[in-house]
DNA sequence: ATTCTTACA
DNA sequence: TGTAAGAA
């Protein structure tokens, strides 16, 4: 076990870099969170830490609204989704979840057809 | 220089 | 959602 893994769920980056990597602005990292679409964690100073993790859900929850543009489905589909993740580790249903995921997803989208995304595990 | 909260033309 | 104000 000599290999290091990429930390993605560690929290250091400041909402500066959060708005560059994700494309949103300030305001609207700030009311997703408000509005409990994402918890970011806070520095003792009070200041937004992300990880890449919170990045990929940003940008999960940016194309997510781009649909169902309101909060509350968002919210909902969510905490709904991660919550039969926890409770079933059926890898069937797993599969499934991660393919709503993956057409909700920008890749889904991108000319070239391989999978650029570092987080969704082939 | 950055980020945070609150409030509003 | 944008942005200004004042504090940290």
């Amino acid at each position: 076990m000599a290999y290091e893994q990429l930390r993605a769920d560690l929290s250091i980056l400041p909402i500066g870099t959060a708005m560059k990597l994700t494309g949103l602005t300030a305001r609207q990292i700030r009311y997703y969170e408000a509005n409990q679409l994402i918890k970011i964690v806070r520095s003792e100073s009070n200041q937004r830490l992300f990880s890449l993790v919170d990045l990929q859900c940003l940008i999960q929850i940016k194309n997510l609204l781009h649909d169902e543009h309101n909060v509350a489905q968002v919210r909902q589909l969510l905490t709904q989704l991660d919550v039969q993740n926890s409770e079933h580790h059926d890898s069937q249903l797993r599969q499934t979840l991660q393919d709503e995921l993956w057409l909700a997803s920008p890749f889904s989208r991108s000319q070239s057809g391989t999978r650029q995304s570092p987080f969704f595990k082939p």
